[in-house]
DNA sequence: ATAATTAGTGTAATAATTACAATAACTACC
DNA sequence: GGTAGTTATTGTAATTATTACACTAATTAT
């Protein structure tokens, strides 16, 4: 099944996932090597978008993009903000990159941004030729077109949801641990907090239940699991976040 | 001077005001007629929006769009969402209204949503030949395209602001008081409030500052007038908003 | 002078937040 | 089997924020 595309709109997604302790996100190395392929002109990383078709809305083809990088559907993925300044593919690298196409960009292209959690690092990266690989927000620099603008505005959505959502838990395995919860909102909301208090207010979130169920295997005294119940999320969160 | 435009590509302004006690947003009414110009085919009401030019970024657009229609610049405007599905144009009077421009639309455009705040419903609005008009956000049913649900991401959009920026001390006048900020708050959360935990909370806000000044010529206890203070907001708020 | 109208203020009870440190449960190693 | 190493778990007192609630003050119109 071939598609026509929509030549100036595209979609970019920036994939989080947490592991152990770190925020990462999921990028492309985009190479650009001379016409008879032996040398290479430059290298970088790139957020993963496509443009979109002209028979899909912006979500499917958000979704579309996703699948097709991770295998995996039914993920959080939301549309965040939209870019679209004049000289988002100006430059000289990415001029380079898109002459090797020939003309069929057109030269104004407006992008969406989505961002998408998922529970693991360890997915099986359908990679397609190009390589992916996870690397930690914090170590990304020089990313082709505007994308690390895309990601710092990916990340300060992803830290709001984080505090009136319960959006994070997204990002955890099904089971997880209140230490492993706890250093998922430091990695990313870059701050440390009180273990006791952190627990008092995890204690307040009747979506985050205990299991009857301990850690096993590890070399210190277990812990408490827990689960994030989306039903008891949905059910009990207040409708409007309160003024007063 | 006229410009190319983007065939698939527009820009959508909701343009809130506030007038005593009721949040209004600004319409346009669009009425498509029969060849003659003798009958009505139908009317209904619209946001503001437009095409993005071919020189210009999104911002600018809505900047733009804003001034064409109200004649102010430098007021809070602000991306809040994109909508790109796929029957968006495709209401039976929508595409009666896109038929009179023949074939010059794209049959797939999405539109980036802005929205901006008037600190008065007193603006003289340029009008260019069309009817443009306040109306109160409760009573706008039916409009043209998908507008009514861009209002409701508006709406919503606006709300969160409300409560996590100062943004809503634009749409007041420049010297205002404590009643009018109140009944502001109340008509855009939709709520009402305890008039003295109100103002405890609007005293900890050390950017709504009291002038030497009283309201004049009212028939009743004269109101103490307060001001706004950007420059104390941005000093003194938090940068991130807490967790814990 | 009086009525009408809106402005302005305090308090006590409850709930949330903060700062802070000792004990418990497990494994690894000797 | 005992000890060291490691992470998990729990409480309290002080401070601050939130809630619910009702009377007095200042002005104009009549």
């Amino acid at each position: 099944m071939s598609h026509k595309w929509e030549p100036n709109l595209s979609v970019d997604c920036v994939i989080f996932g947490f592991d152990v302790d770190q925020l990462k996100v999921l990028l492309v190395e985009r190479t650009l090597r001379t016409a008879d392929k032996k040398k290479i002109v430059f290298s970088d990383l790139s957020l993963t978008g496509y443009h979109i078709y002209e028979d899909e809305d912006l979500d499917s083809a958000a979704a579309r993009i996703v699948k097709d990088l991770t295998g995996l559907g039914n993920l959080v993925l939301e549309q965040f903000y939209t870019f679209g300044a004049l000289d988002r593919l100006e430059h000289p690298n990415d001029k380079l990159w898109h002459e090797q196409f020939g003309d069929v960009f057109s030269n104004r292209v407006v992008t969406v941004g989505y961002f998408s959690l998922l529970p693991s690092t360890n997915v099986k990266i359908a990679q397609k030729g190009r390589v992916v690989k996870w690397y930690s927000v914090n170590e990304v620099l020089n990313m082709a077109f505007d994308h690390n603008q895309i990601l710092e505005k990916a990340l300060s959505h992803l830290r709001y949801k984080l505090q009136h959502d319960a959006i994070g838990l997204e990002l955890l395995p099904d089971k997880f641990t209140l230490s492993q919860m706890q250093k998922l909102y430091e990695a990313v909301l870059g701050t440390s907090f009180d273990k006791r208090n952190f627990r008092k207010k995890v204690a307040q979130m009747n979506y985050v239940v205990p299991l009857k169920e301990k850690q096993k295997g590890v070399p210190h005294k277990p812990a408490q699991l827990y689960m994030f119940s989306r039903d008891i999320f949905i059910r009990t969160r207040k409708e409007r976040p309160y003024f007063i």
